[in-house]
DNA sequence: TTTAGTACTTTGTGATACAAGGTATTCAAA
DNA sequence: TTTGAATACCTTGTATCACAAAGTACTAAA
């Protein structure tokens, strides 16, 4: 089994991950092994088999759209790009973010 | 096909539910209906359907415990109480929260 | 005795994170 | 030339979980 902690933050990444992802194109275009590297520099694991399906679903849904990119170092890279309908979708991710930043605030704040 | 905003909502709910369930529990016992009023009270509305199976996993998990109490008003409430090992838990769910907050910001703050 | 209100529970469905394994390209060393 | 390492993308199967919907049961009032 595994250990509690992982388990809790595990579940408590479920949900944002999208929101993760949509920022991190939003500031630059980016490719999935790139992306992974970014989330693991700010302490959200995430591997393959979740990111890859997340950013095909986004894409599906007309968040993202991509180019391919010759690299010098192996396979070509599928560069992810966020479109006008994917940052209105951000847009709305920051306040629901917002409002759950808020939301357990008021939970563990006030009796 | 349901609103974004609401899927997204849904979305950031999962993962923090739990949380916010200790979180409550920590304060002060309760039975369910009366915590599903506290998180719409909170704005983050939460179901039966979604509440009771989670009141009975982490009681299985030995985070909760609970009495049956007599009602004045309709049929007996089950009051949920947390354990030690729920603070425990909820000490690292604090943690955790802290830790995705931080990381949000760290994601979408510097370029 | 029927209805309204309250409270707890279960079943079925869809979404999704993850583990594990697979495919494909490039380059350098044997 | 072919083998292996590194890089990158993709798929399949499983478990978990939020939710909708329907069900059970108790109390009090009409």
């Amino acid at each position: 089994m595994e250990s509690t902690v992982e388990n809790v933050r595990s579940q408590m990444r479920k949900g944002v991950l999208e929101y993760c992802i949509l920022s991190i194109l939003s500031r630059k275009e980016a490719y999935a092994s790139s992306i992974i590297d970014e989330l693991k520099a700010a302490n959200m694991i995430v591997v393959e088999g979740t990111l890859y399906p997340l950013l095909i679903r986004q894409k599906n849904q007309g968040y993202l759209s991509y180019r391919w990119e010759e690299s010098t170092q192996g396979p070509p890279r599928k560069y992810y790009v966020i479109t006008d309908k994917g940052r209105a979708v951000l847009s709305e991710m920051d306040s629901a973010w917002q409002e759950i930043v808020s939301t357990i605030r008021t939970l563990k704040g006030d009796d």
